[in-house]
RNA sequence: GCCCCCGUAGCUCAGGGGAUAGAGCAUUGGCCUCCGAAGCCAUGUGCGCAGGUUCGAAUCCUGCCGGGGGCACCA
């Protein structure tokens, strides 16, 4: 996301090929990856260094290389800008960069033919058992197709939603919560550790006027200014009232505090509740409250003095965050004694590091952007690396529109739309993927009427159909007897690559080459999205095939080799589809 | 005033410095006697404006215009 003002650590490219170009099946062909392919050409580039061909110090050949599917079929399987990066360093042009490399990228193996074009990309046409062949590797490898260790030992805290108990989880939650679960698991592909967690804010005077809000409703009363209206108020306080009548008995401090607490309790199971059935699951609910009581809150005092960044003023405990980027200092404890908001969040964040995360990552809304400096400076403040070990990734806010108009999201006026309203309306699956398509730093607007009422253009059908087509095809696939019921069972050597050589197959098997880096890339970027956008192009790309080219003999017509290829190629797209699904936590149906 | 996000097709939006900028929806017209037509094919429009960086900019930088959001000893 381009709102991330914080340079990530990325490992370049090429390092991150590697992992992925040893992909090779059980006959011993190799497929020949996007990875595998920019490693064949950075070993030419250094081939070429070594006999002298092109003088380039060891530094100077580039850390990123291209390696990428022309739009134009007409360019080759492959195009790379590697001839036009180096022409400076080289001291040549790009294309005579190019000519002297396209005899050492010739005699690598599965290359058939290299052209140069244009300002002087290489175009590189591949073998067709070379290419043809990423389709077993595809089928062998199953769910870890896509996997990569580039996080591998990371211990990731991913926090999202973290929402007062106040009241129902509604549309701008179901946002990170599609998101930030999609993430986490982009994250867990690519090797990290990461727990999910959410924090809830159960502490200070929201919680007193719900508490307040409820008891003012089960009394009779009108709810009090600044107070929580909403039907859900007046559902809870009769709840609570029906479950122990005596409530009402108490004194007036115990009721307010036993409406309270009571709500609380409700609101927070109905919050998990919703969350379970969105499919978002949380490892660690994290009590504001518990961070006082156990002792967190004095911690990250003694934490941030002795690094220094603490100072009394007015009465006032301060830290200083401007040190760090912040345009004010903040403050930690009133003069009045009382703790600040901003002080359970630099305990929280103290208590995060000390559970062993190597990077904590927030997920906020627009309306906390200004928290992103002071996050940020708390934890140098705590002595850390404000660019390794906090990220704070700021998401635009949804918005609605029903009817042609425009749907005001307000938590206190009850005017809201739930999740529970969205999953009810459009389903788990249409709106996970729905959220999850867009960019979450660009406000997202959903027309409800559309989604409801045409939800069959959903792009999540059209990717879950192919899917169910995919399984149609190889169910029939098993009925003629031309492959085991069970993938995994599959004779390798029934498969030839060689054969696959029409166009849309070989779009097909270019897409499905695509998918690890798109995975990488998601990761990266902190961009789930991708993986949507990524599915639809595949689901595309499956479909035209499809439309060309018949997989299944017809009629009485002999099994042939290329039946048995073709089968191959249509369940590597339905893993490639499943797995990317699965990251989205979307579901691959194999029927609908 | 300062800070953040966004200006791409009629609409909703993709697009990590590359070749002729893409999808979906909407319009119009084709394609099922056999693997799922929730599909495929065809149909014409667009990067807010002005500079800069370079072999090359929708993409990076600066300024301006327009839209949205935010500034606390609140939570």
């Amino acid at each position: 996301m381009k709102s991330l003002r914080v340079p990530h650590p990325r490992l370049p490219f090429v390092r991150t090929y590697s992992c992925e170009a040893n992909i090779s099946s059980s006959v011993g062909l190799t497929a020949m990856t996007p990875a595998a392919l920019a490693e064949a050409i950075l070993a030419a580039v250094r081939a070429a260094c070594v006999d002298g061909s092109i003088s380039i110090a060891a530094q100077d050949i580039p850390a990123e290389i291209k390696v990428e599917r022309p739009r134009n079929r007409d360019h080759g399987d492959y195009a790379t800008n590697i001839a036009m990066l180096l022409t400076k360093v080289a001291g040549l042009t790009p294309r005579e960069v190019a000519e002297i490399l396209v005899p050492r990228l010739l005699a690598v193996d599965g290359i058939e033919s290299v052209d140069v074009a244009g300002p002087g990309f290489l175009n590189i046409t591949l073998d067709a058992d070379a290419h043809g062949e990423l389709a077993r590797s595809i089928v062998v490898s199953g769910d870890s197709y896509g996997r990569s260790d580039s996080l591998a030992g990371m211990h990731i805290n991913l926090e999202f939603i973290s929402a007062n108990p106040t009241g129902p989880l509604h549309l701008g939650h179901s946002r990170w919560a599609a998101c930030g679960d999609a993430l986490a698991r982009v994250f867990e592909i690519n090797g990290a550790e990461v727990t999910r967690e959410f924090y809830v804010n159960d502490l200070g005077v929201q919680m007193d006027k719900f508490g307040a809000s409820l008891q003012a409703v089960a009394e009779g009363r009108s709810v009090p200014d600044g107070g929580y209206h909403g039907s859900y108020v007046v559902d809870i306080a009769a709840a609570i009232v029906r479950d122990d009548p005596s409530i009402l008995e108490l004194p007036e401090e115990a009721r307010l505090v036993a409406f309270r607490e009571s709500g609380y309790q409700r609101q927070l199971a109905a919050q998990q509740d919703v969350l379970e059935l969105f499919h978002t699951h949380f490892d660690v609910w994290y009590s504001e409250r518990a961070l006082h009581t156990s002792g967190a809150v004095e911690r990250g005092f003694a934490k941030l003095r002795e690094q220094g960044h603490v100072y009394e003023l007015d009465g006032a405990v301060w830290l200083r965050t401007t040190d760090f980027g912040d345009d004010k200092d903040r403050v930690l404890i009133k003069a009045d004694g009382a703790l600040t908001y901003f002080a359970s969040d630099t305990a929280y964040y103290v208590d995060k590091r000390a559970r062993g995360f190597d990077l904590c990552i927030y997920m906020l809304g627009a309306d906390h952007h200004g928290y992103v400096n002071r996050l940020r400076a708390v934890a140098a403040c705590a002595g850390d690396d404000q660019n390794a070990n906090i990220e704070v990734l700021i998401g635009q806010l949804v918005k609605m529109k029903k009817g042609g108009e425009e749907v005001r999201l307000s938590k206190r006026a009850g005017n809201i739309i739930t999740i529970d309203d969205l999953i009810d309306e459009v389903g788990v699956d249409a709106a996970r993927y729905t959220l999850i398509r867009y960019p979450v730093d660009s406000p997202l607007v959903l027309d409800l009427d559309l989604l409801v009422q045409r939800s069959n253009d959903n792009p999540v059908y059209y990717v879950q159909y192919a899917h169910a087509r995919i399984s149609s095809v190889l169910r029939n696939a098993a009925d003629l007897g031309l492959v085991p019921a069970d993938q995994s069972a599959w004779a390798a050597d029934s498969f030839d690559p060689a054969l696959l050589t029409h166009e849309r197959e070989s779009a097909l098997l270019g897409a499905l080459g695509e998918y690890p880096r798109v995975v990488r890339a998601a990761s990266e970027l902190r961009e789930p999205h991708r993986i949507a956008r990524y599915l639809e192009e595949l689901a595309t790309a499956y479909h035209r095939f499809y439309d060309a080219c018949r997989v299944l003999p017809m009629g009485d017509e002999p099994v042939t080799p290329l039946n048995i290829s073709r089968v191959w190629l249509c369940a590597a797209a339905r893993q490639t589809l499943a797995n990317g699904l699965a990251i989205l936590g979307v579901s691959a149906p194999t029927r609908m």
